[in-house]
DNA sequence: TCAGACATGTAATAAGTTACATGATTAG
DNA sequence: CTAATCATGTAACTTATTACATGTCTGA
């Protein structure tokens, strides 16, 4: 599911300008997916000469003209077959945790100060999942009410284990030099630790 | 921190050829990193041409040489910059949670098997990071123990949102009707809902 | 007066994935 | 006999990010 795809998903729900998409993309989809308008204008564009939208332009004053799109009825069936047939991943790239895991290495000043300004972003994160669920959106279908309650589940859980755990990592440095190595073959000459 | 960034990182703590951080992204940094020899050969060439790693070659029978890389002093030095300088992200691409968020047009016995596929994986990557945390690393250093919980605890914490709220998501087909459309003007002259 | 919303797009760049290419040994 | 482990690499491809290019209107 790339962003082209999910593009079309998007207007699966009524037309839209890429402009509008990019907000939904901001808040629905924000914790699990995001897209810039490098990714989306091509992605609209391609779905448009792929016969999967329709695309009307309403001239504006100072502006450029506002692109609104329409699913055709090719688009709607290509989405439903992405949906029957997809086998949807879930990526984690999290540079956050990859530096945590060398926490032996970082100064204790340093370290302190990036878990705190995650837990400031997962706070953020929770607030807005949540706000997403009450007030802002009395329209929203059951699936962006389940997405947003899993963002603000799963920001709260990892906020409450950062709380919980932070302590394991303080002092870590007296005890940073780790046997490793762990070479696959035993023929290996050289000394194991290079710390 | 690419993956580049992360091999430099990794052989902070001892030596090791390719395939063995290979192991080393499919364990510890299982949950929150992946990287493929595609990706971890090239990184490790071009350390070894920027000379913060060396390289030895070990001959092996019916085999290509082991190349055995151990990070120099300038190689140490440049991590440690990189883990005091960096404003490390954490990006989630969830194409799970982007199908949920169509539900209204999954047929539910499709919706059924991707929530219990998702909390299949969920079970597996619990049982990954506890044996982790557990048995099988009792040299892990804290930031490596500390990754690995956070991973079981997030990963509990999203299998219990799926059971606690997968009934919000049965009969969704009923309200699939959603007005939406939403546009940033209000210039449109087209019907709001295209379903 | 200055930031932010509105509105679209292209081009260069970066980064990683996948497929290909090769081949012995070992455990089930 | 088959799959997995060990071991390295290249090349094509896909995808998305970032920077650039332009310009008005509105509210604080």
């Amino acid at each position: 599911m790339d962003v082209r795809t999910l593009c079309l998903g998007l207007l699966c729900y009524g037309e839209a300008c890429g402009y509008d998409l990019k907000k939904r993309f901001e808040t629905d989809l924000r914790h699990f997916y995001t897209a810039g308008f490098g990714s989306i204008y091509p992605a609209l564009a391609e779905l448009a000469d792929a016969g999967l939208v329709n695309c009307r332009a309403f001239p504006q004053e100072g502006k450029p003209d506002r692109k609104v799109y329409r699913i055709t009825e090719a688009g709607r069936q290509e989405f439903l077959r992405v949906l029957r047939t997809a086998n949807p991943q879930h990526k984690l790239r999290s540079e956050f945790l990859a530096t945590v895991y060398f926490a032996e290495l970082i100064e204790p000043e340093r370290l302190r100060s990036l878990l705190d300004e995650r837990l400031q972003q997962l706070r953020e994160a929770v607030a807005q999942a949540e706000a997403l669920t009450n007030e802002r959106e009395p329209d929203a279908g059951p699936g962006a009410r389940f997405v947003a309650g899993f963002g603000a589940a799963v920001a709260k859980a990892a906020a409450e284990y950062i709380n919980a755990n932070r302590h394991l990592l303080d002092r870590a440095q007296r005890r940073s030099r780790r046997a490793t190595g762990k070479s696959s073959s035993p023929d290996r000459t050289q000394a194991e630790s290079l710390i």
